[in-house]
DNA sequence: GAAATATAGTTAGTAAGCTAACTATTATCG
DNA sequence: CGATAATAGTTAGCTTACTAACTATATTTC
């Protein structure tokens, strides 16, 4: 596994920067793992992480226009157009135009996308019952707490 | 901000999975924003996250070959031949061919990596002292550990 | 020693992620 | 009302991520 390489008259840079000591490394980690399994879980059914949080957010809103779905999903609205474009073409959603606004485009489930939906639920369960194991309630609770305390600290501005 | 859409006869998908209630939910958000901090800051360096964790490891261990290196990054191989083709390309890095296994390709940094270094840290450390804002230091050291548990039980074995 | 197997790195094809620039609408201001 | 500004979606170009298939070496096995 690990090949241990010497690394004999290494030209080591010159400052150090310790990041297993830093909770970055560790909360990168740890999502990453997160994403990993659950995309294992859901690539026999056809779908993608990414796929399977648009489905979530449209199970519960309904329907929403791209900027909308983009804003709940973090990600930047031209990120969303490809994956939305997937979708479309494997026959998940349908993209159409608002009456109103006919700059907006509703993304709704196909009824095909309620039959894999029921699946990606199981396998959402799955994955997070299997991620806390041998943790108690309460530990869950003081880290959901923490992770938003990070997430608010990291977001503001995040200049 | 959040323009509301209506959603009347919404055709929504039977099942609903509370994700906010999961720890997957924020875990990925809070690792999503801390990478999205971590860029912005070292953009202007003109590195990204992933070139500035290759350049940590090396600093760690001096010289590593490539699948060494993708295995301390958790990414796949191949993945890591695309960030090193753009480091060596801006001339971060270098691969030399190892002597006794010539199938090997050492990785090391330029000496003008170390310039870059220098500044990469002083970012790492920045995002890092923003993350835990408001944090005691108990509470920080139980967030690792939390970490830690939960990414053991997703990584292992992972189906 | 030659054949089979394993390992290191690469390439090709697909799915995301971003920014910046573009088109089509809608809203606003004068 | 008409010019300007804002907004929604898209495209293009780049970086990163994966798997599967490929090449070149090493190692094992017979």
């Amino acid at each position: 596994m690990s090949t241990k390489v010497p690394a004999q008259k290494s030209e080591k840079l010159g400052d150090r920067y310790d990041f297993e000591e830093s909770v970055g490394y560790w909360m990168v980690l740890a999502s990453q793992a997160y994403q990993h399994a659950l995309s294992n879980e859901l690539a026999p059914h056809g779908i993608t992480f990414r796929q399977c949080q648009v489905l979530g957010w449209l199970a519960v809103e309904g329907e929403l226009s791209q900027v909308d779905l983009a804003s709940r999903m973090m990600i930047e609205p031209a990120t969303l157009v490809g994956v939305l474009d997937r979708m479309q073409r494997d026959g998940l959603i349908c993209r159409t135009s608002a009456a109103v606004d006919r700059r907006r485009k509703l993304i709704c489930a196909s009824p095909q996308a309620k039959d894999v939906w029921a699946q990606v639920v199981c396998c959402a369960r799955k994955i997070r019952a299997r991620a806390v194991v041998g943790l108690t309630t309460t530990q869950v609770k003081a880290f959901k707490k923490t992770l938003r305390t990070v997430l608010g600290n990291l977001d503001a501005l995040s200049g």
